[in-house]
DNA sequence: ATAATTCCTATCAACTTTATAGGAATTAAA
DNA sequence: TTTAATTCCTATAAAGTTGATAGGAATTAT
């Protein structure tokens, strides 16, 4: 499962998208309000992806948040990995969040294989679906 | 990520395919200790998929666990899901656990789509993987 | 009787998730 | 220069989940 937080972050890049413009950006209350997410928790969010480069803000009573990242170049392989850590069903075959299993022996770890395809099966979806892509419901 | 205790109930199904015969049943102790379980958390697992008519049990001196199916049958997707829970990465696309999205126009929902492709292919994996096809590591 | 097992309930510490509170800093406009 | 609206930041916290452990009861072969 992602968490909220993650389908939040989804949604607001989503949102972003649609919405902005080279003269406008948006305001997280705005976003909050049309895609039914709490403020507060949203503009920590929006911080965390600014954060992570993938947006823009600006102070004040003009202010707001915009994309810097292209859409069709915003992964939804990267947005999960930013937000919630890694994709992977077992740390030992995250692929940029690997962590040992201490109570294995990894060489004949009879488990690996199957999440190893597992993730693979996943990366491919993840990684060839952008933000934009997502708007073409296929 | 899988829990930790399905990683567990993994490894103890794999160990009682190699270690069981039909006069021999295993003790919870022997898992634990081959396999690096901690034992009274290994005691509920075990507890908990014979209550699912995985295994078999017997209390006593020389009591213990056996596999009531065969492991040929015993697919990895039932497993995960006995233990636990939800397989897919959004409770709105999940086959067994569906649950709506509160904040969502589902209808509409713009994030779906990606999920549903998501589990569709996790599950072409879980589906075809039992604990017997799990030793071939291939 | 004894010893070894499974069974059962309750509990619990640590961690994660999902926020909220309370304001500071910034900015445009009245 | 004041006002109002925004973003920014830190701290906090309630609720839920995870990963166990405690303490014994019931069962069974010897």
């Amino acid at each position: 499962m992602i968490s909220k937080k993650c389908k939040y972050a989804i949604k607001a890049l989503l949102y972003l998208a649609d919405h902005q413009s080279d003269e406008r950006s948006v305001f997280s209350s705005e976003i909050a309000e049309k895609e039914n997410i709490p403020k507060k928790f949203l503009e920590t969010i929006l911080r965390e992806l600014r954060n992570f480069k993938l947006l823009q803000s600006q102070r004040g009573k003009t202010g707001g948040y915009r994309l810097i990242k292209n859409p069709d170049d915003i992964y939804l392989s990267e947005l999960i990995r930013m937000v919630d850590g890694p994709i992977a069903m077992l740390p030992c075959v995250s692929l940029n969040y690997y962590a040992s299993c201490e109570e294995c022996d990894e060489e004949n770890c009879e488990i690996k294989t199957v999440f190893e395809k597992v993730r693979d099966r996943t990366l491919e979806v993840l990684t060839t679906t952008s933000i934009s892509s997502m708007k073409n419901k296929v």
